[in-house]
RNA sequence: GCCUUCGUAGCUCAGCGGUAGAGCGGCGCUUUCGUAAAGCGUAGGUCGCCGGUUCGAAUCCGGCCGAAGGCUCCA
C-alpha cells in the first residue's frame, strides 16, 4: 500500500507524531521517523476498511506475543472481510485462547494508541528481527531504503504501512477461525497457525456479514441435498464419488436432456465413449506426465496397464483422426456427457461440488483456424449466455486466463499465445461481455476463457472453460485436407457450458435454495387428498397430470390435511392440489403454490395447462 | 496431502470414567380433518473402526477411516 507520507509538507499534527520519540540507541542512526497521518473520512472506503483491517492485525499479533512471548511472527494482511495473521507457535491455538486475544485485542483498541511508521536499515532490521526468522525471510526482499516498521503501544512490526492513526480507529471485529497455513503459501514451507478476523466499519455492517454467512449456512447444497434426497455420499463408496438419489437423478436428467438438445440444435454430434482407456493414450496427450498425481492408480491385466480417463479429450481426438477429414468438415463438433476421475486430495473435496468422480458436458470443436476459433468460442459464449439465463443464474463472471510469456509452466510458442490471447479477448469485447484479465492461469497449451462464480460460502470457484488448444493437435499430429489440398493441422477448443453435472446442481441448489423451477423440481405437484373418501378423486387428478408427463405424487398418507401441506411445502414442491368433497364435486382441485398461498379451486384441465406451459417455457417461476 | 476441529438412533443434538438420553422422523392404533406439525402407544444405538490405560471407557491415550474450516491444488 502506499505510503500517504509526504516528505516537505509540514506534517498535520497528529497524536502520533507528538508521542513518536525514536530513540537514539546508543549512538547508533535513528530510526528515520515518516509520517503516515491520513485523514480517514477523505479516503475511499475500499481503503478506509483496508487500513482498519491491516492496523487490527497489528493489534493481534501485539496480543498474540502478550498470550506466547515467543511467537514468531508471519504477515498479517487486510482481506476480503476482515484480516488475518500466520504465527507460529509453540502450541496449537484453542478456542478460549481466540476468546483472549479477541480481549486483549479490545483492551489496546480502546486505549487508542498511535501507530508510529519509520524507516529503516537494512543492518538495522536484520539485528532487530535476528529472533524473527520469517520476518528475516522478507527482509530478503526489500531493498535497503524501502524498509520500514510500524510500532503501536510498543508492539513492532516490519511493515510497509497502511495503517489507521491510532488502535481507536479500527472498527467492530471478531476473531472468527484457526486455520493452517503454509508459510508463504508454499506447502514446502512450514505450516503455520492462521488466526482469521471479520472487520467492519460499523456495527450494523458486521452484524449484517454475520448474518450472510447463517444465510450461506442455510443455502448450502450439502444441507438440502440432504434433506430433498437429491445426493447421497457413502463412506463404503468412497470419499467424492457420488450417488444421485431419485430427486437428484431426475434433475440431472432434465439437465443432460435440454444441453444434449441445445447442442444437436447448434451442429454439435454427441458420441459416448468408455471411461477407461490404455495409459499409452494418456502418455501420448501428455497427461500422464502433467497429470499423473491427479489420477486414479494404473490397472493391470493380461499385461496391459488402463487407467480410469481424467479428461475425454484424448477420445474425441481420436475420433476426429479416424478418418481423413475436409476442410468441408470444418468445424467439427464432437461433444459428450463425459465421465471423468480425478484423483483430488482428500482435503479438496467437498459434498457434489468438487468430487473425484464427475460428468462434464464436454464437447472438442477441431477448427480450421484462428477465424474458426473465433467463430466457435463466440457461438459458446452465446449459448453459455442463453443456458445461465434461462437457470436464472446471474453471479457469474468471465475470466481471460493468459500465460505468462518465458515460463516454464507453458508450452514455449509466443505467436500461438498472442494470437490465442487476442482472439479470445476479441470475441468477449464483440460480446461486450465484461471481463477480467489473469495473467499465469491459463492451461499449460493455451489460453482459456474461465466462467467464475460464488459459492454460497462465498468462495469463487471455475464453473467451466473454453480453451484453445494448439498442444494436443501436434501430440496426435492431427491433419485435415484444406481448400489447396495439402494437409493443415487443426486448432482445438475445449469447451463446457453446464460444468460438470455434479458442480452444476450443487450450484443450482445454493442458486434456488432447493426452490427449483418447475422444469426441474423433481417432485413437481403433490395432490393432497383431505380426506380418506377423496383419494380415489386425488389419485385420478394425478393420473391426470401425469397424462401430461408431469412428475406427481398423490399423500395418501393418514394425516391431517395441514401435515400434508406442511410436508410438501417442507420438500419445496412448487405445486400442492387440495381436493376435498366440494373439489370431488366440481371436478377441481384447490391450488396452492410454493411460497405463495392459496389460489383457490380451479378445474384439473385448466391446472394442467398451467403447469404444462410454466414447464415447457422453463419458468423460473415458482 | 498439510494444520485445526469434529464423528452418540434416519436427522438435529445432550451426556464427557460407573455400563445410553431428548426432540423430530419411523412403525402400530385411534382420528377423517379445508391451506405449514392431531392424540396415544411402540421399536430403534457393537456411542465411526482398531488397539491401549483402568476393577470399569461413549467419556482418557494412540493409530486408522470419514467430515468441516483453512492452506496447497483444481487439466
Amino acid at each position: 500500500m502506499p505510503s500517504a507520507a509526504m516528505p516537505g509538507t509540514p506534517p498535520a499534527r497528529t497524536l502520533a507524531f507528538e508521542t513518536a520519540s525514536p530513540s537514539a540507541r546508543g549512538g547508533r542512526t535513528v530510526p528515520e521517523p515518516i509520517d503516515e497521518h491520513v485523514d480517514l473520512a477523505s479516503l475511499p472506503k475500499e481503503e478506509r476498511l483496508a487500513r482498519m483491517r491491516h492496523s487490527a492485525a497489528h493489534v493481534l499479533a501485539e496480543a498474540m506475543l502478550d498470550l506466547m512471548p515467543e511467537a514468531e511472527l508471519g504477515i498479517g494482511p487486510p482481506i476480503e472481510t476482515g484480516f488475518y495473521y500466520d504465527f507460529r507457535l509453540p502450541r496449537p491455538l484453542t478456542q478460549e485462547d481466540l476468546v483472549w486475544l479477541e480481549e486483549r485485542m479490545r483492551r489496546s483498541v480502546a486505549a487508542c494508541h498511535p501507530f508510529r511508521m519509520e524507516r529503516i536499515t537494512r543492518q538495522e532490521a536484520l539485528e532487530r528481527w535476528k529472533n524473527q526468522p520469517f520476518k528475516l525471510d522478507l527482509l530478503k526482499d526489500l531493498a535497503d531504503g524501502e524498509i520500514t516498521q510500524v510500532t503501536h503501544n510498543g508492539f513492532t512490526d516490519l511493515c510497509k504501512g497502511g495503517h489507521v492513526n491510532h488502535t481507536g480507529e479500527i472498527g467492530p471485529f471478531k476473531l472468527t477461525s484457526i486455520a493452517g497455513a503454509y508459510w508463504r503459501g508454499d506447502e514446502k514451507n512450514p505450516m503455520l497457525q492462521r488466526v482469521y478476523g471479520i472487520l467492519f466499519e460499523t456495527e450494523e455492517e458486521l452484524a449484517e456479514y454475520e448474518r450472510q454467512l447463517e444465510e450461506a449456512r442455510r443455502r448450502d447444497h450439502r444441507r438440502i441435498g440432504r434433506e430433498l434426497g437429491i445426493f447421497a455420499l457413502f463412506d463404503e463408496v468412497g470419499p467424492g464419488h457420488v450417488v444421485w438419489l431419485p430427486a437428484g437423478a431426475t434433475i440431472r436428467r432434465e439437465l443432460e436432456r435440454w444441453i444434449v438438445d441445445l447442442e444437436v440444435e447448434r451442429g454439435y454430434q454427441h458420441v459416448v465413449t468408455p471411461p477407461v482407456a490404455k495409459l499409452e493414450l494418456y502418455q501420448r496427450s501428455g497427461h500422464w506426465q502433467h497429470y499423473q498425481d491427479a489420477m486414479y492408480p494404473v490397472m493391470e491385466r493380461e499385461n496391459e496397464r488402463y487407467v480410469l480417463r481424467p479428461m475425454n479429450c484424448p477420445h474425441h481426438i481420436l475420433i476426429f483422426a479416424s478418418q481423413q477429414r475436409s476442410y468441408r468438415e470444418l468445424p467439427l463438433r464432437i461433444a459428450e456427457l463425459g465421465t471423468m476421475h480425478r484423483w483430488e486430495k482428500s482435503g479438496e473435496l467437498t459434498g457434489m461440488s468438487r468430487v473425484r468422480i464427475m460428468t462434464l458436458n464436454d464437447a472438442h470443436i477441431f477448427c480450421a483456424g484462428p477465424e474458426q476459433v473465433e467463430q466457435e468460442a463466440e457461438g459458446v459464449l452465446r449459448l453459455m449466455e442463453e443456458v445461465y439465463a434461462t437457470l436464472g443464474l446471474r453471479d457469474y463472471y468471465y475470466r481471460l486466463s493468459l500465460g505468462e510469456r518465458g515460463s516454464p509452466k507453458f508450452v514455449d510458442n509466443p505467436a500461438m499465445w498472442d494470437a490465442g490471447e487476442s482472439l479470445l479477448r476479441r470475441v468477449l469485447e464483440k460480446l461486450g461481455l465484461p471481463f477480467v484479465e489473469a495473467p499465469g492461469e491459463a492451461a499449460f497449451y493455451g489460453p482459456k476463457i474461465d466462467v467464475q462464480f460464488k459459492t454460497a460460502a462465498g468462495k469463487d470457484e471455475t464453473l467451466v472453460t473454453i480453451q484453445v488448444d494448439f498442444h494436443l493437435p501436434n501430440q496426435f499430429e492431427l491433419e485435415y485436407i484444406g481448400e489447396d489440398g495439402q494437409p493443415h493441422r487443426p486448432i482445438i477448443v475445449h469447451r463446457g457450458v453446464l460444468s460438470t453435472m455434479e458442480r452444476m446442481v450443487a450450484l443450482l441448489i445454493e442458486q434456488y435454495e432447493g426452490n427449483f423451477p418447475l422444469w426441474l423440481a423433481p417432485t413437481q405437484a403433490v395432490v393432497v387428498p383431505i380426506a380418506d373418501r377423496h383419494v380415489e378423486y386425488a389419485r385420478q387428478v394425478a393420473a391426470k397430470l401425469r397424462a401430461a408427463r408431469l412428475r406427481v405424487t398423490v399423500d395418501e398418507r393418514n394425516e391431517r390435511m395441514n401435515a400434508k401441506i406442511r410436508d410438501a411445502q417442507l420438500q419445496k414442491v412448487p405445486y400442492i392440489l387440495v381436493v376435498g368433497d366440494r373439489e370431488v364435486q366440481a371436478g377441481t382441485a384447490a391450488l396452492r403454490v410454493r411460497g405463495g398461498g392459496d389460489l383457490g379451486a380451479m378445474p384439473v384441465d385448466a391446472i394442467v395447462e398451467r403447469l404444462r406451459s410454466e414447464r415447457d417455457a422453463r419458468a423460473l417461476v415458482p
